[in-house]
DNA sequence: GTATATTATTTTAAGCTTAAAGTATATATT
DNA sequence: AATATATACTTTAAGCTTAAAATAATATAC
């Protein structure tokens, strides 16, 4: 029994690391990782010299515009998935910019809630259809059937990394 | 015609941003970036309680690992997907730990060589069998089957992105 | 009602990351 | 050989990110 031998492209980036033997979840997570990587790089540079705006700050606005009652800034950072400082700086900005709003809540003191301000509104609108003309062309070689089957192991991993922790 | 209705339970993180209306590629691209992200986080988290390292710091000693010859930085920042500037911070950080060494090279004094030192080698050998056991308990719902079709998409994808780029 | 604990957010220090500009060496052109 | 161009790397300034500590307001326990 023979089989063709394919000439192996080493991709040189992430994936460059794994060994022949290396464990096949090992595998997944580096192409997991490099093709993220790889589109949000992309995505960033797209953004910058189209919009010269940050990829924080756009998803940042992205939140928000999804919910226009407004978010508070835990609600922001648990969905950004990043730290509450972190929400605290980019916010900051935004609302030098005049992008965001940042009003004290009544029923607590403690929290505030975040809207896009009008000028933040119109500028997202501006941007997004963009953006997500440059999210469609990366998926434009598959079939929404393996679309469809990638969403559901991703979610099936995402199950499975939240339960054990 | 009736179909069960399951309730949607809302995520909370980078999916949030989801309209029912959104294209499909939007939605991976969110399923992509959350999953990934989720597992970053993870990963970064065991690594600090664990080995009191950082991420980055760990992936460079791991290409460095797969690479005994050792590597340039410009090669580097090519596998590890980053900027220049960032692996210079990082070697540096990991050269002032004895970790890396970093000679210049005979045919070309603009070139570095980065290898794992003696000390670095061991490190990474002690670290490197428990974080993949954490990288296999990630995919531990999955069969084989899955995991090829989700590394054959995803490959497809970023074939895909790197051609447009 | 006072003490204690929890929650929401900010600040800080350290580290990561990028884009752009700068330095130095190597290669190509004439 | 002199000049121009390209390459390898570093530095800088700005921004992102985190973990931990600090602050302040709310909720809970006696």
């Amino acid at each position: 029994m023979s089989k063709t031998q394919f000439t192996k492209i080493s991709p040189r980036d992430l994936e460059t690391r794994l060994r022949d033997d290396d464990h096949n979840s090992l595998r997944l997570w580096l192409k997991l990782l490099s093709t993220t990587q790889l589109i949000e790089n992309n995505i960033r540079e797209q953004l910058r010299v189209t919009f010269d705006i940050t990829l924080p700050r756009f998803d940042l606005m992205a939140q928000l515009h999804r919910h226009p009652e407004g978010l508070s800034m835990s609600s922001l950072a648990e969905m950004m998935m990043v730290s509450g400082g972190n929400v605290t700086a980019i916010v900051k900005q935004l609302e030098q910019d005049k992008l965001v709003s940042r009003t004290p809540q009544q029923q607590d003191n403690r929290s505030f809630i975040v809207k896009l301000s009008a000028k933040g509104t119109k500028l997202f609108e501006e941007m997004a259809p963009t953006h997500e003309k440059w999210i469609i062309e990366l998926t434009e070689g598959l079939d929404n059937k393996k679309i469809n089957s990638l969403i559901n192991s991703l979610d099936q991993i995402k199950a499975h990394v939240k339960s054990g922790s």
